[in-house]
Formats: C-alpha cells, sequence, structure tokens
DNA sequence: AATGAATGAGTGTTCATTCAT
DNA sequence: TATGAATGAACACTCATTCAT
C-alpha cells in the first residue's frame, strides 16, 4: 500500500535528514519539500500538517521496530535473554541510522507537549513489551519475586534512554552496540558485589 | 551579592510559575515580567535575554539542590547509603515544589538544543557526584569490580529521570518518595532472583 | 449548443448549492466539482477560470430572466403597471430559490471589483428596461415631466435590491413576494401624504 | 482621549488611503502600517487583528458621521426637512471624500460576510433614525397615513446607496450633492404625474 | 533603577490551475 | 472528453528586545 505512495516515505526521510542537519526549529516545511523533491503544497496531499510529518515519522521508524521487536522476542527463552536483544536491537537501530538518532533522541523532544504526548503514546508499545518481559520473568522465577514491574521497567527505559542520549550528544563518536553486554548485566545484577 | 537584588529571584520564581501554569511557548517574557511584577524591560536589567532567566532558573533551584548535596553525602558510609540519600533527596526535592517538577521535567526539555546544553553544563556537578560515589564504592569493594563507572551513572540518573517524568507526567498522583527505598534496591541489586 | 453539453448546467447548479451552503470564500473549485460530480480538471472544460463560473452563473440565472422579463412587459400598457411586473416577478424569481437569492444577494458581493463590475454588465439589461419604462412613461405623461430617468432608475432598483437584502438577511423569514404591491405604491407615489 | 492616541487615528487613515489606493484584497496589513508611519506589529497595540482596522475605520468615520446627523436633525421641524439633511449630508461627507466613498461603498463590500454583518450593526443606528423620522411624519399627518415604515426606509435606504455606488463606479465625475433635491423630491412624491 | 511603547523578522497552509495519462 | 495528483505563490500575526523618558 505504502510502495502505492512512494512520496509519503520519501517526505518522512526528507524531514528525518533535514531535522537532523539544521535542527528542530529551523527545519521548516519548505526545506523538507525542498529535501524531499516535491512542492510545498504536496506535503499536504500526505500529511495533515507539519505535526503529522513528525508523528508519522516516529510511527513509522519507531513503530515498526516495536512490532518487529514484538516477534523477534519470541524465539528467546529467558527473561534475560529477551532484554539482551531489546538493548541490542535498540542500540543497533540508532547505530545504524545516525540521522535518525538525533532526530529522536535531541530533535524531537524540543517539540511541544501535546505532540511529545502522542510520541509517548507510540511507545507505550514498547513500554509494553518491556513489562510483559517482566512479569513473565517473575512468574517463571527467573526475576525476583516483588519486583515492582512499573519501577523496573522504568529503570530500563531510562537507561536505555539516558546512555543512547549521552551517546548522540558525545556526537556518537564511540560503539554503543558494544555496550550492550555491560547494560544488560547492570540491569540484571544491579551495581552491587556479590 | 544577589540577596541585595530581591528583583532577580522575584523573576525567577514568578517564572516558574508562570511555565508551571502556561508551558514553556506560552510564557512570554512580559507574561514573566507581569507576575514578577515589574515592567518587561526590568527583566533585562536583571537577565541578558530570556534564555539567561531559564538557565539562572535552573542553576538557583538546582544549583544549590547539588551543593547541598555534596555536603550531605558526605556524612553516610557506604555507597549505596550515599545513594539512597541523593534518590531520595531528589525526589522530595520535586515532590515538595510541584511547579519546579513540571518545569524541569516537561517544559524545559522543549528549549532549544543550546540551551538544554548549558543545562546539562549544570547538571554535570550532579554527575560528578554519582561518579565519585560509584569510584569510591569500587575501591572499597563495595561495588563491582570492573564496573564501568560511566554507564553505571548513566542509569542510576536515567532511572531516576525516568522515574520522576512518569509520575509528573500521571500529575504527580502518587507519593513518588515513597519510591525511594524500591528504586536504590533495583539499581543496587537489579533485577534477577538471588 | 448548451443543451449539448450537460455538464455546463450541471456545474453551474453546483456552484449555486455550494456557495449558498458554505459561503462564497468557502466554496472551492474541488467543492464546486465535486457536488457536480465531476473531477476538478473537467470543470476547465466548461469554464476559463473560477470567476468565469461566477459569471456565467449570474449571465445563466439573470440573463434569462431579463430576457423573459422583456417579453413579458409588452402586454402591459401603463409604466405603472409595467413597473408592477417587474418587481413581482423579481420577489418570485428569488423568493423561489433561495439559494438563488442567497447567492446573488450577500456571497456574490464578496467577489472581487473586477467581477463585480462584470455582474454589472448583466445588469445593464436589467436597468435599460427600467428606463425604457420610464422614459415610455414621460412621454405619455403618465409620468412626471422633467423626471431624471437615471435617478428614477436608481431609486428603483436601489429600491428593489435593498428589500430583497434585507429579506434574505433575515433568513427570508417573511413572505417578499405580498410585498410587490406596496413597494410600487411607495416608488409610485412617494412617501408624502396627498 | 483619542488625540492622546494619534497611532489610532493615523492607522486609519492610511488603510483608508490604501485600500482606496490598491483595493480591499490588496491591501496587506505591512502595506496599511508602511503608509501609517509605523511598524507592521505596532498595528497590533492598537487593533486586535486586520479585520478590527476595518470595522473601527467604519466605526470611526460613519458612526460619528451618524451621531452627528441625530443632532443636526433635532433642528428640523418637517419630515421632509428633516429627509433632506440626511441626504444633503450623507452626499457631501462621500463627496467630500473620495477614498473614504470608494472605500464604504465598494471596497468594504468585499469583506466576508461576518465583518459585512459587523457593518451592519454600525449601520443600525442610521436606519434607526431614518424609522424615527418616518414615524413622526406619519403621526404629524405629513407622511402618509399606513406607510410601512421599514420598506420606506428601504427605499430612502437603498435609493441613497445605489445613487452613491454608481456616482463611485462612474468615478465620481459628476456632482453628487447637486442631485440631493431631485432625490428628495422622488422619495417623497414618487415618479407619477400629480 | 524602572518603565512600556515601539519594533520587525519569520512561516505554516490554502487552493486555483495545469497536464500527463 | 475526463481525470486528479501536483504545483507554488502569498500573508497575518507574535514576541524578544530596545531605548527615550
Amino acid at each position: 500500500m505504502k510502495q502505492k505512495r512512494p512520496k509519503y516515505m520519501q517526505i518522512i526521510d526528507a524531514a528525518v535528514e533535514v531535522i537532523a542537519e539544521n535542527g528542530y526549529h529551523q527545519s521548516q516545511v519548505s526545506k523538507i519539500a525542498k529535501q524531499a523533491g516535491v512542492a510545498d503544497g504536496t506535503i499536504y496531499l500526505y500529511f495533515k500538517n507539519k505535526e503529522d510529518i513528525l508523528i508519522s515519522l516516529f510511527k513509522e521508524k519507531m513503530g515498526q521496530f516495536i512490532e518487529r521487536m514484538e516477534e523477534d522476542i519470541k524465539d528467546k527463552e529467558t527473561a534475560k535473554e529477551k532484554l539482551a536483544l531489546v538493548i541490542s536491537k535498540h542500540f543497533s537501530l540508532l547505530a545504524d541510522d545516525h540521522n535518525l538518532a538525533i532526530v529522536t533522541q535531541l530533535e524531537l523532544r524540543q517539540s511541544n507537549l501535546e505532540l511529545r504526548q502522542k510520541i509517548n503514546e507510540i511507545l507505550k508499545g514498547y513500554l509494553t513489551i518491556l513489562e510483559g518481559i517482566l512479569t513473565e520473568g517473575i512468574q517463571s522465577g527467573e526475576l525476583k519475586d516483588g519486583l515492582d514491574v512499573r519501577l523496573a521497567r522504568q529503570m530500563i527505559f531510562g537507561t536505555i534512554d539516558e546512555t543512547v542520549t549521552t551517546w548522540v550528544m558525545n556526537d556518537q563518536k564511540y560503539d554503543i552496540a558494544a555496550l550492550s553486554d555491560s547494560v544488560l548485566e547492570l540491569l540484571v545484577s544491579g551495581i552491587h558485589n556479590k
């Protein structure tokens, strides 16, 4: 279906590039249109307004990531294995697309509250996956009995997000994918000795 | 020096209130001036520009928090005790000032990248404290040998920040201070059983 | 010729309906096309541009009205009888087509000056009829000798037009056709007693 | 009071000039500001929005005209004398200000329905004066018993308005003030002989 | 120190019209 | 004839900052 609307993805890809290059507040619709190789008005044949470009951008890039994630973790046995997969996939998704990393970690966060709440709606799918892993892990006895699932989910997501943001703010200088194992170990065992 | 300029804090407090009430993008300089009971032009006798109000706001509110924190943890022995103090102080600081919580967790993040980088500069003091606790803990043998201090710091800060943001986005409905112990335990021991 | 092009009238009728319903400035070409059941581009096979639709609309609806009027008044003897016919026909034309009344009295007047001048061209036929009635009436001695024909024509047309516009602006609540006799009497004898 | 705000009238006068010269749809706010010798933003210190300029324009120019009219006709005895005053004042107001005539008779009518309804509100004062004259005239026996006041008012206003509009559309070539007596006579005695 | 009137740069969106099919 | 996707020009309004008083 969307292959039939090549301009839809064309515009979204242009938006990622323009925002990564110029920053959120310097990414006018006309600039995105130019980068996409279409007229300004054409944007509005595919998107309701500028905000809709940004939401759609996030939905397309993260939405399908989350869907695929759901499939992939089914093949894994333990909570730890599943979590390892989530972390490494998350890291490599953004490591493989530097522009997308800049846009999602830095630029899109400058949007107004309303837009960010819509982005959070999309992220809920991700959080649900994390909570699912945790709940199963508790039932199987792998994870601590009495674990506060919401708090644990906040720790996992907060840690991943902070790690990625720090990496992006450091101009993506080091190999974030290589940190997956260490991050997993921290989340699973904490910082205490023994 | 600043005690001699009561309007300085008067304007900062007005800014917190106005931003918490109206949101970042609806907090015009004229609105802040009105709330502070001064003329628009007076703002510019105390602040270089609008951005300077926001940076000063963060510096005043968080800066003194960080300074006091540095003192307080000196009295604690173990890394865990120190971390416990950081978490509970952080939580209670924001639990005690709902407006400040809204401003720092939601509104100020809509600012442009440049401003956020300056905010990060101020936060560095906080991160340094965390890294100090971790380094000491490793040396004393309390914390894992070979712990990646930067990663661990990112986990701690990311977890605290995500926990607070979720709490603010849920309209601060529950008692976040009560979560301190659970969060500490998660960070120290992880999610795994045993 | 135009009977061979049913879409011509189809588009004009659609325009009347769309404009009456949505107002002049909310009557986009695409909306008219949709109402007419044709594609946007098809409009331009029958009309030079949007303005041409509106002029043609006026020409079709008022033009044939004026033509028929010319025929009808031939059967009448006196200037007063002729004028009576003009007034009652004018009122009933618009009373019978509420949408047309809205379009000609309110919406079309929002058009630019150029279009309105073209509409005035079409109206000239109407004004000519009025002046003819007046000139004949003067010659026959029925009307005042020395009557300023242009002024009298302006009074007659201005009165009719204002009466209709007021009626439309009052949502066509009352029976305008019933006012014909009173309006005629006013124009013929004025407001003075005796 | 308004002398203290010289820019208010300065902007209104600029608007009349710009609209008369460039036409309604080519009168951008920036053009009006330039003509008034102020910055674009200054406009919005005195007017809520562009529409507000136009309404205020009409209110200032016609509103005070109507107020003064109310005073002036008190000195006249008969309905005919009062009507004579209204007509000649109306004509001379617009004959004395060619730009104002263009703006009120041609350009302002291209505005949207909403604005025109607000203009009509202002005009109501004028119509009330006319109806007052008519009602008094009937009571005194000067005017026809059983005269339909609303219809008669519509005739008077419609005639005046049509006369002025025709004059403006003919580039104000002739002396409209000279027509006052003839128009009065027509309205008072009608077109019929005897 | 304090005021507040004035400034002027900057942009998302609509819609009449075209033209390849 | 008929289609409808694509075009691109055009503009009101906000608000951080200044400066004469």
